[in-house]
DNA sequence: TCATAATGTAAAGTTTTATTTACTATTAGT
DNA sequence: ACTAATAGTAAATAAAACTTTACATTATGA
């Protein structure tokens, strides 16, 4: 699985501090979700893909399988 | 967090465990996604959301905040 | 070049998702 | 009423998300 969180994040011109402060989780989290190291949890894709204005299907990418 | 799982799963006619099955999941996690006992991963509400027809969206709804 | 902000990384610890097993309750068919 | 399939529940465990702290690296700007 892939995403666009950090294109997106560029584009709304938020750090990685801002933007896990204002989706409530730690800097860590959005760095790892950034380098897939892991694979969030529903709701805080939810709120994530609101946040950039995409769907959660367009933010976060299944290669495959 | 609601979701319409549940509904979704009588539409396709599944039982709990076929869809588990289908989904590569035990019938617990399908039960307990039902019972809003937990939030499950994007991955694995993605893969609902394509087997429903429906998007992330649709199936999982954050009510309120 | 110096300072500072931003990002990368890593390890230890906590919390929550997910599995496994197992047993009970409900429903549907014969 | 009996049987079998399905669903509800629960507890113990494993695995993964997420937090916290801390430090190293890279970019930016005065």
């Amino acid at each position: 699985m892939k995403n666009l969180v950090k294109v997106e994040r560029a584009r709304l011109d938020l750090t990685q501090a801002q933007l896990a402060d204002t989706l409530g989780v730690s800097r860590q989290t959005i760095h790892a979700i950034e380098k897939n190291k892991f694979n969030p949890s529903v709701i805080l894709a939810l709120k994530m893909a609101k946040l950039f204005s995409l769907t959660v299907e367009e933010l976060f990418i299944i290669d495959e399988e």
